[in-house]
DNA sequence: CACCAATGGGGTAATTTGGGTT
DNA sequence: ATTGTCCAAATTACCCCATTGG
């Protein structure tokens, strides 16, 4: 469900970005925001290209949840998961995938802060999957929790250097999980 | 022959320039932008006219090429595939994927027209991948020509049920190739 | 034929924008 | 580094009703 506008006038730019108008302006006159133009010479902003200024600057874009994607292909786990993160953390917006497609589709589109990576899936190489989140400048910002049943050091080294912040070896606690990725559960009960 | 609407409503143009169909509509007024009009009186605008409006302007349009993924893990066919379309088809922008990752990235991100998708990758379901791509709006547009090279008539059956227009059995020919994707090669046929 | 939601047309008023400058 | 002001031009909102395409 993609359902924003793909492109932002000035003011609605800086509205986002708690400025005014004419900021944005001097930022695209400067080049640090790219721009399109209309064919009478108004600027037109590209979503991606805001939220990609917004992270380079450190601001927080408001009233954004924060994206997390689960991918397993393991149905019980990945959905366990899914309700998980749910219950644990307020505004969090949680997607979940159950193979390599369905994950790069995700991350594409919802570039996600978090992906949560079973690095062992069948056929589909976490630590290529991993590599490709962390080549790509939209999605390079992805905090990246890989886990895996079958854990070595070595296996740990290589995902580690692939970009992914841990290795989380099978099964791992909702804490463990929550403080890997940075979460502060609202609810310090567990089931 | 692919099927590029010729005609757009004001509104698909406003997407397309990034204004509002009220502005495209003051552009017809003015004459700027030549329209034809159906029998009630709406306007429609042929897209080379739109076109002509952008370069006049000095405006890029979002890629008027048809856009073709090639997804096939064995890089040395990948890139011969790549290759033949190049340079068999003019107008086209070619990409490629050669895992189920990168292929789903680029499926939500280039929107392809056309995926010529080998189906036997090592743990990609290309038949999932088929149903994905169909059960998508913003991507159920797409002609997918699937491949393999262990055809069973089984298996033709499941994945043309999943949306695919064809099974092609490695393999296969460059008109055979072209032909199935609906392109007309400038090498052989006529203008 | 009627219904329906989405879209488009005409016209005018209101708002926004770019640029130069402060 | 960010914002205000002025102006002309570009873009959009609003009203009301017709068309489009199921």
């Amino acid at each position: 469900m993609a359902d924003q506008a793909e492109y932002l006038t000035p003011n609605e730019v800086a509205g986002l970005l708690l400025v005014s108008p004419i900021t944005v302006r001097q930022w695209a006159q400067k080049g640090l925001l790219e721009a399109q133009t209309t064919a009478g010479g108004h600027r037109r902003f590209a979503r991606a290209e805001v939220e990609r200024f917004a992270r380079e600057k450190g601001i927080e874009l408001p009233n954004q949840k924060q994206r997390v994607l689960v991918v397993d292909d393991d149905r019980q786990l990945n959905s366990y998961l899914v309700a998980l993160l749910e219950t644990s953390v307020d505004d969090l917006q949680v997607y979940s995938a159950l193979d390599g497609f369905e994950a790069g589709r995700m991350v594409q589109e919802y570039k996600p802060e978090i992906v949560i990576l079973d690095i062992m899936m069948p056929g589909m190489d976490g630590v290529e999957v991993c590599r490709s989140i962390k080549a790509d400048a939209l999605t390079r910002h992805a905090l990246v929790v890989a886990m895996t049943g079958h854990h070595t050091v070595e296996l740990e080294r290589r995902v580690v250097d692939a970009g992914a912040k841990v290795l989380l070896k099978k099964p791992f606690s909702r804490e463990e999980l929550l403080n890997e990725c940075g979460l502060t559960s609202f609810n310090t009960a567990s089931a």
